[in-house]
DNA sequence: GTCCGTGATACCGCCCGGGTATCACAGGCC
DNA sequence: GGCCTGTGATACCCGGGCGGTATCACGGAC
């Protein structure tokens, strides 16, 4: 009575998602009545109405987006559970053993950072074996939570940290990524607003759930991407720091004096117990 | 094939805590051998071993105790979300109305605090219903968690803040509540240790889950008896000085000069997106 | 050896979740 | 108005799975 099974979670979610029951049963594999008769019972049950069917249409109501934010939450937890429990158990496919910690990272960053983690790590000797998994842009925070990782390196103010637990590992200044034959990369010092307005060097967009912001510059899905256009005279990019550590030739790196200083932070699920992430968390603040 | 269902979850949970499928299966009212059963058909689809039947009673293998510990997150996630959605939707059985948030605070703490967040949030143009509720011994953090609260007053280091977004209110130090009649009583200020190893005043003992931890003292259930008890010469309690606002005639408060100092927070669940919560905050960080 | 207590197995019945066919209704055409 | 289209809801059927009872297999206590 005052508990729901995920499948109803994942019903609703998808027609919340969908505003379409038709759609919405295509997605789940099913037909159409079923999910229907679904979600009235979920409505019954909840003595709640989560949808305005208006004819044409399909509206949340108030209750409606509550379950949809908190459904997701439940759902991410309980594919959090069962990723974990696999890899607790050594069954998640890979044949590994059991006590390893899957470590996400936003994909070229932090690079020297993390190689003398993993280093340091190794020489610990209660080490388990780390492995690293690239992340999508910002995307550390949902691995988290369902469960793909275990822990990750987080860049503030870039990824949010709450509902993590973590420890600050290092701060550092941005710097402008510029083709190295334009006029700005003579420069000792730029500010932020001096190479976002550069007429000739439009800002790329990154791709946002498949659809890229309206805007002059290009469209790019990733750095490799990024970095040819740079060396190619096309755009401009601001990155932290330590992305010297992949850059071109053809690229020159200009300090800027305004940009807000990004943080890298070591972060894991706020209940987590396991001794190995306790131990890698104590060699990281430690370098 | 990754998802699983919250019944099986419960059944998992019921049987990972009481090590015992016959008293398992009467907690969760339903025969023993469905529930062998399904624990079974986890094991097989999970492939993953969770228990160790060894005659004479089941332990838990680690990935068990994985299972165990995020099984627990993610049925506290779905019945938070039945809870909100209910709530939102105005159909908790209280007859409320959508826009109602539910503060949790520990019996008697922070009374003068909350009397002028509550009056301060009132005189707020957006203002929600405020609804207060009693939280037992440090059950605030359960209680945002499952849904039964939207917000909670929490005391580190009494609280575990970790998990949850949090701003912080006020700090104060601790003191010592005696007998008038007791020597210690007449003292300008004691240490935590002068007050733990009285003789004639044994510190009393709260139930945990239903069981008193051995030791000499009183056993108690809430703040009055524990008052009652002091007053009677019968025990000595260490609260924050916002106790002193509950204090008898028969009671003595002493600072204590070597107490941690608390602090208490205002805390919400990390992925929140109300509103009524974010004005309610805002008032509380400007008091 | 004989109980008792444990969890596992065998078998059965019924409920419920899902499928197909169809309806009810609102708009958009011509 | 007549017709088609597209929406979600309803009617009805079927099969799998969940839960129940009865029983087994095994080990310990006396």
């Amino acid at each position: 009575m005052d508990t729901l099974e995920t499948r109803e979670l994942r019903y609703f979610v998808a027609v919340a998602e969908e505003l379409h029951f038709g759609r919405a049963a295509v997605r789940l594999g099913m037909a159409q009545p079923p999910l229907s008769r679904a979600i009235q019972q979920l409505e019954r049950r909840l003595g709640v109405r989560l949808l305005e069917r208006d004819r044409r249409g399909v509206t949340l109501t108030g209750a409606g987006e509550m379950l949809l934010h908190e459904g997701r939450a439940a759902l991410e937890a309980a594919t959090a559970a069962v990723r974990r429990t696999r890899r607790a158990g050594g069954a998640d496919g890979t044949g590994a053993s059991r006590n390893r910690l899957v470590l996400a990272v936003k994909a070229g960053s932090s690079h020297e950072l993390l190689h003398k983690l993993l280093d340091a790590y190794a020489a610990a000797p209660d080490a388990a074996e780390v492995e690293v998994v690239p992340s999508g842009t910002c995307e550390q925070g949902e691995m988290l939570r369902d469960g793909r990782a275990d822990v990750a390196l987080m860049h503030a103010p870039f990824n949010s940290l709450v509902g993590f637990d973590s420890e600050e590992l290092m701060t550092e200044g941005q710097i402008a990524i510029l083709p190295s034959g334009h006029p700005l990369a003579a420069r000792g010092s730029l500010t932020v607003a001096e190479v976002t307005d550069v007429p000739d060097l439009p800002l790329a967009r990154w791709a946002r759930d498949g659809v890229y912001p309206p805007g002059p510059g290009p469209e790019i899905r990733d750095q490799t991407q990024l970095a040819q256009l740079i060396a190619l005279g096309r755009t401009v990019a601001v990155f932290p720091e330590s992305a010297r550590a992949w850059l071109w030739a053809e690229h020159t790196a200009v300090p800027l004096t305004d940009a807000p200083p990004v943080v890298t932070h070591i972060a894991w699920p706020a209940h987590s117990r396991s001794l190995a992430l306790a131990s890698l968390v104590r060699t990281a603040t430690r370098l």
